[in-house]
DNA sequence: TAAAGATGTGAATTGTAGTTCACTTCTTTG
DNA sequence: CAAAGAAGTGAACTACAATTCACATCTTTA
């Protein structure tokens, strides 16, 4: 035998992987899920589209752990702001919050892992996307009911409207100014949304935000 | 000149196309979006592959039609149903249980219409599907806030909301049960969810009713 | 430094539909 | 019925991106 792996030659090699993923990410961040291209990947990373392959056994694979990654951050993000100790109002006050008000931050990326026209590759991902979502708001809603803050009501039904409710009404505000949406003509494009002033985005979330609380039924 | 259209030759032509229409449409309701290959769709028809183009200029025409016709006959369930005259509470209760009811009475085109990952073309005029429901929705909650039978709130984004909300909490119990779901296991399969008995149905509409008429802050 | 195994390369291959088009068939009219 | 224009045909074409693979290069060990 002549050759195995050492520390050395696997720290690189994931270190190849990281930026691989770095890149992905970052096209996705600032131009969605449609430039996700192989190609265009290993072109960003400095190496070959075939070592792609050394690195994820197919593309799906490489989408799936974007998703992922992207997912855990915004979740653990969303979590972390709702596991202070407080009454459950406020834990889904700030749950709700922190997801809208990081969506508005990074439109592009919000609007590629909520509603951006995908492969069905990466629909699949999105899919587990907001299942993990919903499984965090269960546990908050099932905490609220549990302290007579919220309505009796079946929290994994709850859970999955509140995803819902959330992503289909930052969806507008979300949407590229430039394509992808439905409209067609410049009227439309021009009239329907330019971006949102922060006095906007506020009341955005406040609405949004008084939304959620009425619907799991939270007693004032 | 020795030919020209007739009554006759156009009525033919109109035939052919809505034989087309009409076999890409009972594709898409039992198998999804998926299987709507212009091949496909043409050897259903008893037709060539070319024929369709003489009805269609591309894939994403056709699509929107079946797209647009299923929108337009599910909407006009949804508005009739609503366009009683009784409080809003009561139209918008009826609006609900006919989208809801006639999603789990043909799941496979709902969830094809709300939830199934599909080419971004498709997509598309997925988002004009919700936009179309979000309008209805609009008027309803608009007359319930005159009506001070809701809370003052944006109707815009609250009606967007609520078509998140219904559409959401129906993905799961529409989801196919052999394929395309987030589960990766066998056990997931199977545990996770089986028909929905009409128990359960009513149940499951009971919840989303409940929940979307707080969310709109409708005042007993 | 030579052998062996891992990693990198990128042009060529593959696979999959959507789309085209030269040709045939059908319908109408003078 | 013959000419002209529509509509129909389906094999071939195209486009595009994922994937492969024969080859090169790098790293380690004896």
């Amino acid at each position: 035998m002549a050759y195995r792996q050492t520390e050395h030659t696997q720290s690189k090699k994931a270190g190849t992987r990281a930026r691989i993923l770095k890149e992905a990410r970052l096209l996705v961040t600032d131009s969605g899920f449609s430039s996700l291209a192989v190609a265009l990947v290993a072109k960003k990373s400095g190496i070959a589209t075939g070592t792609i392959y050394r690195h994820f056994p197919s593309k799906a694979e490489l989408v799936a752990e974007v998703f992922k990654h992207a997912t855990e951050h915004e979740l653990h993000a969303v979590t972390q702001a709702s596991q202070v100790k407080a009454p459950a109002k406020e834990r889904l006050n700030k749950a709700i919050e922190t997801f809208a008000i990081r969506a508005l931050q990074a439109p592009r990326l919000a609007y590629a892992l909520i509603a951006e026209p995908v492969d069905p590759i990466v629909e699949r991902e999105r899919l587990s996307y907001r299942y993990a979502y919903a499984e965090a708001f269960e546990d908050l809603i099932n905490d609220g009911i549990k302290a007579n803050e919220f309505v009796e009501q079946n929290a994994s039904t709850s859970a999955a409207a509140l995803v819902g409710l959330l992503t289909e009404a930052l969806v507008g505000p979300l949407a590229p100014h430039s394509d992808l949406t439905h409209s067609e003509t410049i009227e439309e494009q021009l009239g329907e949304r330019a971006t949102l002033s922060t006095q906007d985005k506020h009341t955005l979330l406040s609405d949004i935000t008084q939304l959620a609380l009425r619907a799991v039924g939270c007693k004032d």
